[in-house]
DNA sequence: TTGACACCCATGAAAACCCATGATATCCCA
DNA sequence: TGGGATATCATGGGTTTTCATGGGTGTCAA
């Protein structure tokens, strides 16, 4: 496999720490470790591998040194982001800044979305997954009332399974 | 790991000193010191590998010898830069110039920036924080009326929607 | 002599590590 | 194909190590 699919709820025990689907674990390569930060738009915490993280840091960094994309753009990723240390037994520590924004306790949710993933409060989940479906419909509307229907249909979030 | 992120904040002693934040550490080797200057825009605190200075200064030495431009740069980055070299318990002690450009007292955060990494008073580094995410948000919608978002916009912000 | 600075050590809290257990899924062989 | 044996996985708890932080001591120079 080389891409994150599904949706994984797992506990979160009394120490906040989250057992990372051995699904996704088997994709991090070792040492097994991702970067995860907030959200911007949502209540979701995106996760990213090094290597995409490295790649990231490469766009940045061709922006001009000091210059205020560079800087905002800097810390909107990079400051916000915490590196997530998978343990021998498959688990991460969610730190407390991320558990806040995701609003998570019991329970969280490992999402799949292919080259990334991202954890959630299971239930906030449903509901985002159930808006998407609904704007995803409304867009495939839009679509077939063109004389091509080749466009980028959404069939990515049709894997929550 | 190979960037530098993440928002740590640390106290300084009476001494003046603080503790580096041990990702941090590990990422500038041994002997572990860097490069620190004031920012020429906020009221942070810029600091650089050697590795990363050498390319800064191979790219000063490129503009116009004598210039203007080649004076004011090397100045600003080059004259105003102190060596902070990192003890035994990992602490570096902030000089004075430093922590007045930065208002810093107490304490201060170390703020990942990617390749290089920036030393704030907290508070002010929260408030460029959050001007920095309405800037972000404003030129989203400025690159979604363009033809093609073609822009250096970071991906992983896009698939939350 | 008095700061400034580089070392050295001590300590509490937090994170990383190790082991145990039950449940589920997978495999294997009759 | 059924059912027992085995492996994988998520989860709980205890233990050790790391880390940030406070304070002390010695050295060198103004």
């Amino acid at each position: 496999m080389t891409i994150f699919v599904g949706t994984h709820v797992n506990k979160v025990d009394r120490k906040g720490r989250v057992s990372v689907p051995a699904d996704f674990r088997a994709l991090l390569g070792t040492p097994a470790n991702f970067f995860a930060f907030p959200s911007f738009v949502h209540h979701g915490i995106e996760c990213l591998t090094g290597s995409i993280m490295d790649s990231l840091s490469e766009t940045v960094h061709g922006l001009d040194l000091f210059s205020d994309e560079q800087d905002n753009l800097a810390d909107l990723i990079f400051a916000s982001s915490h590196t997530l240390g998978i343990d021998g037994d498959g688990r991460v520590v969610l730190p407390a800044s991320l558990r806040i924004h995701a609003r998570i306790e019991g329970q969280s949710a490992f999402v799949g979305k292919g080259k990334t993933f991202q954890i959630w409060e299971p239930l906030d989940h449903d509901q985002f997954q159930t808006q998407a479906r609904e704007r995803a419909r409304a867009d495939r509307l839009a679509l077939r009332q063109r004389p091509q229907g080749s466009g980028p249909t959404p069939d990515a979030m049709e894997n929550g399974t």
